[in-house]
DNA sequence: AAGTTTAGAATGAACGTTCATTCAGGTAAG
DNA sequence: CTTACCTGAATGAACGTTCATTCTAAACTT
């Protein structure tokens, strides 16, 4: 892996277990295994390595969600396959929950960036959205309203059931879940 | 109002606008009419301030939200209660909605704080998830479960509204979000 | 040898906290 | 009533620490 690399990887793993406040330049060096003026031949400035950690993500995160992605398949099984692959990304490891939660609660992590950031899966998603509505079977409301009660929530759920594992017996099948928010924005 | 007061609302008023990370001690004395100093006569540490604000706000939160309780309502009417309340609080002052989402994201409130902070309104909503498993209304869910997508969802939709205001026309009925929430979790 | 990359010490700014000092109001003495 | 004294709240400059960033000399590459 190359240098660039293993930077991004030690911070996310910082980020993830200490918070984004509490991961000071030094020990992303120590981490990363270089000394700390090298992060800086490949990022300029702490904001912009970290901007550059989120992009990263998100195109994990975009790239994992809509593969094998159903696109003649009907609106549900649709739902069904982006909500999935959202979840089981999230807990493909813990650290993501925790990094994700950092990041979006970041102020470096403005409104502009996430849009670009999540790009393909956004658009896919409101197609989807648009097509249930001329469909008639989910409500008709803003799909701003619509993402927050369906994906909103899958996280919330993801990471409440990482925080409280005991609270989530292996019966709570991903099924209940993924049908309690597609119940909230059925018609 | 006493100087303690005039310190709390200064840090609510700072950490709102500014975010947690960006209101030094310096600022906070500042905006409260008083020296830096001053501060540790009423406060502990920083640590202790921002505790102490979250417990305040809390319970504020919290008595908003039973005023006018109708125990004896039928589950859902107690449920729109709640709920409604809930939402008005949150849109009281757009203060409400930035301090909660920094207090939550900060790592000084931890888990055993929130616990505390919330009781009165937490074992109360707790008691009506309860009575509407047993007369089946709702899905048979852990409650946690139950409590993130109806409560959870409230404060997403709630911050959603006051980030991108022009998104939601005035024709959006606060009964068609509550409508979502109880949908999620209605059997 | 010339150029490039690296490590980690040095730098300086930001910030929480402390503490010697000031100040206002109350009380006692004359 | 006037003056002297006392108390404890308030102040804000100073301190020590932390941290992003820069600098320099050494190591490595070609």
């Amino acid at each position: 892996m190359n240098k660039r690399e293993l930077i991004l990887e030690a911070t996310a793993d910082l980020i993830a277990e200490q918070g984004i406040q509490n991961c000071p330049m030094a020990s992303i060096a120590k981490h990363a295994g270089c000394g700390a003026g090298t992060i800086y031949r490949y990022f300029e400035t702490k904001e912009a390595l970290i901007e550059q950690l989120y992009l990263s993500v998100s195109e994990d995160m975009s790239e994992y969600s809509l593969q094998n992605y159903p696109k003649e398949a009907s609106v549900r099984a649709r739902f069904d396959h982006i909500w999935g692959r959202f979840y089981d990304f999230l807990n493909l490891s813990p650290r993501n929950i925790c990094l994700l939660d950092q990041l979006w609660a970041s102020p470096l992590i403005c409104t502009e960036l996430q849009q670009r950031a999540m790009s393909d899966i956004h658009t896919e998603v409101i197609s989807l959205l648009e097509n249930a509505k001329e469909s008639k079977c989910i409500k008709s409301i803003q799909n701003e309203l619509l993402l927050t009660m369906t994906f909103g929530s899958l996280f919330n759920i993801a990471r409440k059931q990482q925080m409280l594992p005991e609270l989530f017996s292996e019966e709570v099948q991903v099924q209940t879940l993924l049908d309690m928010c597609w119940d909230a924005i059925s018609a």
